[in-house]
Parts: structure tokens; sequence; C-alpha cells
RNA sequence: GCUGUUGUAGCUCAGCGGUAGAGCACUUCCUUGGUAAGGAAGAGGUCGGCAGUUCAAUCCUGCUCAACAGCUCCA
């Protein structure tokens, strides 16, 4: 007999070789239904596989994570087998589950696949899926599993085997589909009611551009309809929270193939949200001690050979211009730092100078590659909220944290409560790749460690993502269709002071060179703004929206006393506008609640006669008839409220 | 950059080998109204661009540009 012991901690006893299918049988009936795998000992499990000594068991249902990623593996397989049946001779690549279903890389030869081929394999999934056909984990030896591959012309399962040892080498086979799998899996397909294949795509063999491109197809599968239909209309939403989209409806950005792709063109609605946001951050900047400078966008090719930014990224850049005669070269200023560095070097500085905080809203250039472009998040011409600061070594830590204090602020003034915070450290083998000392690097690494712990941040340490001249600390989100961006970056550089030869004098009278710090607490204002957009759907925190208030008169009659409340309004820097036009009051107030504008004052007969104003707020509705100066203090104190913030560093 | 899909009016889209259509938006007129679309008329497109096939191309073919999805990349 063995003891297993559940969750709640109670321990019972079962025969020697039980699984957890049969635990869940001896609880009941309903609960041996839903199981679609267990937890044995922390590790995840086919319920069907025989327990042979003590352990700890959870079951797992739907609702564990543990137990999707196990019902979109098995529902890859699935995929699979629909996929062989369909096109005989198939070659399979992987097949995992991701966050939100699945998918399997495939070869096909010289076939291609479009929307209708994705119809035929889901209606022979679900055929498949019907058949109820058992996952059958075995134990297959080396030297087998290569033959088996070998002789079904599979050489992708052949080179993923070669990375596999002997005598860890399992089988997975459902109905006629057998794969190389390290499981586990549901105990039958029959678990599987409900298909979409959402996507299909290109996608490398192991990630790597040099081998060939596999067909990647993406589904999701649920155990009933209802759920997938629900999360069809997730998705749907998620698109209606799309920065682009909204970046349209709202008026606030567009882009021209006339003026190249990746360029964006603010209109005027977000061009006075950028300025806001941007004046924003300069104030709280100002306040703690940076000061503002300006660079040009260009800067001679010298400078960057000197930044070692040429060596590293001049052949992906937008090409040098050049002079009409002399032949010198300039590039479009790709990175703020080098100028500021020059900044530094301009004057002697003595430690009494340190920390030198240099901040600039920098407008740079970057040739991405073609197809990385994306809305506002992926640009080739964006401005960074930069700022360089200088300071002793000893100053670095102290730094630091005061910067991830700013970070913060920002951060919560604008809502945002969820994102991951990524240490980015060296690759743990190859250091080729990095410049600087070992020594430099250790102590860098372990400040941004230790400030990140001390700032009580959740952070996930990342091994190979620094950037080549230092470690970083990036503040990630996610996008409204689950993309990951980088927002506020900090980065630790020993390297560019280096370069520049940039030196303090200490107080002992020695030249000493300074620690450079790089920030950017929104990344950059493009990539910002998008993220922003898509987090709170369009509607905009009041204070930072370009519209507050739209004054709707009822008729013409009233339009003078609609005009004179915005007047009266922007002597508050209350941002309002009429709607003037000959449309009913219904009309308006649809059209400015599609414009997502906060506040709509609704004023005719009553109002102008009381000098009030009916209130009507964004998405609430009717909030009944305010006098002008009641209306305008609340405005005032909302604004107020939003940027003040409990954590604000100054 | 790679693979695939798409490109028709300002926007969302329909259509088709015989030189274009809807709704919304826009303009004008009527309507002067009370909390999410009042009515009528009008204007607007060399069907992404360049070639080719054809008596004839928005439609077929090639190239090119752009967008979208994913992969690779991201100072």
């Amino acid at each position: 007999m063995i003891h297993i012991t559940l969750p709640d901690g109670a321990v019972r006893e079962y025969p020697e070789g039980t699984s957890a299918a049969d635990v869940a049988k001896s609880i009941s009936e309903g609960l041996a239904r839903k199981v679609l795998a267990a937890e044995v000992n922390g590790e995840v499990w086919d319920s069907s596989r025989p327990i042979n000594s003590d352990a700890s068991l959870k079951l797992l249902t739907w609702d564990d994570k543990n137990a999707k990623s196990t019902f979109w593996h098995s529902s890859a397989h699935l995929m699979a087998e629909a996929l062989e049946t369909i096109y005989p001779g198939v070659k399979f690549g992987i097949g995992p589950a991701i966050e939100t279903g699945f998918y399997y890389d495939i070869d096909l030869g010289d076939r291609t696949l479009g929307e209708d081929d994705l119809k035929k394999i889901e209606d022979k999934m679900k055929e498949l899926a019907k058949a109820n056909s058992t996952f059958k984990r075995e134990d297959v030896a080396k030297a087998k599993a290569v033959a088996y591959f070998t002789e079904k012309g599979d050489q992708y399962k052949i080179e993923l085997l070669e990375g596999l040892d002997d005598g860890t080498i399992t089988f997975y086979t459902q109905g006629n589909f057998t794969d190389l799998c390290r499981g586990p899996h549901i105990p039958n397909t029959s678990f599987i009611k409900a298909v979409k294949l959402t996507n299909i795509a290109g996608a490398y063999w192991r990630g790597n551009e040099k081998n060939k491109m596999l067909t990647r197809i993406y589904g999701v599968t649920y155990p009933a309809q209802k759920e997938l239909d629900e999360y069809l209309v997730l998705l749907e939403e998620a698109k209606k929270r799309d920065h682009r989209r909204l970046g349209k409806e709202l008026e606030l950005f567009t882009f021209s193939e006339k003026v190249g792709s990746g360029l964006p063109l603010w209109l005027p609605k977000g061009a006075m949200l950028r300025e806001r946001l941007q004046q924003f951050l300069q104030k709280a900047q100002i306040e703690t001690g940076y000061l503002p400078v300006i660079t040009p966008h260009i800067g001679s090719k010298q400078l960057y050979v000197t930044s070692g930014h040429w060596e590293k990224y001049g052949k992906d850049s937008f090409r040098p211009i050049t002079t009409p005669q002399e032949g010198e070269e300039f590039m479009l200023k790709p990175m703020n730092c080098p100028h500021h560095c020059e900044i530094y070097a301009s004057s002697p500085r003595s430690y009494k100078d340190l920390p030198l905080r240099l901040a600039e809203f920098g407008t740079v250039y970057r040739y991405e590659q073609r197809g990385e472009l994306h809305g506002l998040t992926r640009v080739r011409g964006f401005t960074q909220d930069d700022a360089h600061l200088f300071c002793m070594p000893q100053q670095v830590s102290a730094e630091f944290k005061k910067v991830i204090d700013l970070v913060l602020y920002v951060f919560e003034t604008l809502g945002f409560t969820e994102y991951t915070a990524q240490v980015s450290l060296r690759d743990k083998d190859d250091r080729s790749k990095y410049i600087g000392s070992e020594e430099n690097w250790q102590i860098a690494e372990q400040a941004i460690i230790d400030a990140a712990n001390d700032k009580g941040l959740k952070t996930v340490i990342e091994y190979g993502e620094a950037a080549f001249y230092g470690p970083k600390l990036d503040f990630m989100v996610r996008d409204a269709l689950g993309r990951k961006w980088q927002l506020g970056t900090i980065q630790v550089d020993y390297n560019l002071p280096e370069r520049f030869e940039l030196e303090y004098v200490d107080v002992d009278n020695t030249r000493k060179r300074p620690v450079m710090i790089h920030r950017a607490p929104f990344g950059s204002m493009e990539r910002f703004i998008a993220v922003l957009l898509e987090h709170c759907g369009g509607n905009l925190p009041l204070w930072l929206t370009p519209l507050q208030v739209k004054v709707l008169p009822i008729s013409d009659k009233y339009s003078e006393y609609a005009h004179s409340l915005v007047a009266t309004m922007k002597e508050d820097d209350i941002r309002a506008e009429v709607d003037d036009r000959s449309e009913k009051i219904g009309r308006k107030i649809r059209d400015t609640e599609l414009m997502k504008t906060p506040y709509m004052l609704i004023v005719g007969e009553k109002e102008m006669a009381d000098n009030t104003v009916a209130v009507r707020k964004h998405g609430e509705g009717d909030k009944g008839t305010f006098s002008v100066n009641d209306f305008i203090t609340e405005i005032r104190n909302t604004v107020k409220e939003q940027i003040k913030g409990k954590n604000r560093p100054y």
C-alpha cells in the first residue's frame, strides 16, 4: 500500500500502482469525469499513470493552469493526427501548448494552406475527438525511436531525438498517431469539444532564421463550445482596445505611405495628449534634480564610432547622410547618449557636480526591420523620454533607487498596476558580445538586483537580455492582444564613460571615471501612449485627455450660453468645446460618447436661466444639474487628485 | 529580413474580364429639438503603384509599395 497526500492534507491509502484517475474515482464519479491530469509530487502527470510510492497528489481540472496546458498540448497532438490523415507524409516539428491554446510546426513540402484548409482540419479534429481515443504513454529505447521516425521520414523528430538521452524517451499514441513526447496528456480525446484554428504563419525550425521555415498552425480548444464562444468574444473586445484602432477613432495619430512606414504623424489631439504627458514627466524630473538639455537630430558618424554604436549597429541603421563638398558623414541620431556624453565632457567636472542628471525628450531614428513595424509600439522615428545620470560609483545604488521611484510614480499616476520588472543580465555562457570588465559587470548586475529587491519589485531575471554595454532593469507590460512590450528601462553603463574618457575630480584631487545610468520611464512617448491607450481602452484619465468637456446646446438658441461656459472653463484651464451643429441632442450625445469625452454638459432653456449645467458622464449617463462653479470645482479637484499620487517622489 | 494574407470613396466593407456600389462621415436645404443615430438632396474613387496577357483589366500574370499575423531582430 502507498500513502497519497491530498492538497487539504488528508492522507489516503491505496494499492501500489494506483493512478490519479483511480484516486479521483474513489472520491466521486463526478470528479473523476473532470480530471484532466494530476500533479504528483509537484510534477504534472497523466491521470492514468501508475503511482508506485508515497506521494502528494493534486487532481487537475480545467480551472487549473497546468490542466489547461495539458489539454492544449493534447489538442496539438489531435491536430497533428488530423493533419496526418488529411495530408499523408506531412512532417512534424514541435507542437507545444502556449498561454492560450497551442500550435504545431509542420512541413508540408510544397503545399501551402489557406483559410479553407483550416476549416477542413478543424472538422477532422472534431471528428477524431469524438472517436474517444486514449492517449497511451510508452517508454521507448532511443534506437527504436530513431528507427520509427527514420521509417516515417520525419527528420525533425530525429533531430530532436539527438538531443535526448536513452532511457528518458517516451512516445504518446492516440488513434493512429504516435508522437515523440514527454507528456503529460489528458486521458482521451473526447474531452476536446470545441476547436478553433485561429491562425497560420511561418516559423523557422528551432527559431533559427538559417533553418527551413515551417508552417505553424495556431489553435485553441475548449471542453465546451460555450467557453470557446466566450473566448472569441474576448478576442473581439481586445481588438477594440487595439491602440491602432483607437488612434484612428480618436483622431490621435496616423501614418502615410508617402511619408514612409514606421513614421507616425501626430494629429492635433494626439499631439496635445503627448505634450501633456511630456509636461507631466518634465515637471517631476525638474523637481527631482534633472537638468533639461537639447541636442540636434543628427551627429557626426565619428561620434558613433567613438561610442561603439557604429561598429555594433552601423550596418542596420539608416545610412549616413553626407555634406555636399567635404564628404563628411552624419547619422540620424539613433540614440541620445553620445550627445549627452559630450555635454558632460564640455566642462571639467568635480565630485561636487555629481550626480549630473541630463534629461532630454530626444527624437531618434532607427532602421527597424520591415516586418517589425507595429502601430506606435515599434516605429522608425520616436521620442525617448531620455536622461543620463552621471555619478560616482558609490552613488549608483542610490540613483538607481531614485529612478525606480520615479518610474513607479509614473506608473501609479497612469493606472498601471500590472507590469513585470525584468532584470536583464548577461548570457551565462557567451560573454563575447559584451563590452566592459568582468568586475564592473558584476558590480552593476548586483546593484540592479539589490535595488529592485529593496523597492519590493516583483522581478524576473533574464539571462542574455542585457545590452552590450551593461545590465538593465526593464518594465514590461502586455498589449490588448497579449503581446509583451517593454516600457520603462533603467540601464547601468560603465562603457560609454570609458569610450568618451569622461572624468571628474574627486575629493583627493585625483581624476576618476563616472558611471552612467540611462533611463526612460516611458520608454518612448510613442510606445507608452500606445500601451496607455490599450490599458484604458481609450478612456484617458481626465487630466490627460485632449478634450475634457463637450458642451451640447439643445438648440441654436443656447449656443451663445454654451460658448460663454467654454470661455469660463478656459479660465480654469479646463479643455472644453461646444458642439453647435444643428443636430438633435440625442445625436450630439451619441457622437460625443463615441469620442470618449469624459464630460458632457447639456444646456437648454432651464440651464441658461439658472446659470447651471446638466452633467452627463461618459459611460455613466446623466448625473443631474450642477451650478457652473460646482462643476468647475469638481473637475479641478479630480485633476489635482489624479496627478498628485501617493508615491510622488518630490 | 523570412513565410502567409490583404489593399475598392475620409471610415467600415460588398462587387466583378465589358471603364464601380452600400452604410457612416462630408456639403446644402428642411427641422430648433431635453440624455446614444430626425428628414431630403448633393458631392466624392485613374479600384495601392508599375509593367504584361487580352478586342477589352479594378478583376488574370509578374514586379513593387504598404498594412495585417507569426517567426527572426530590437542600441
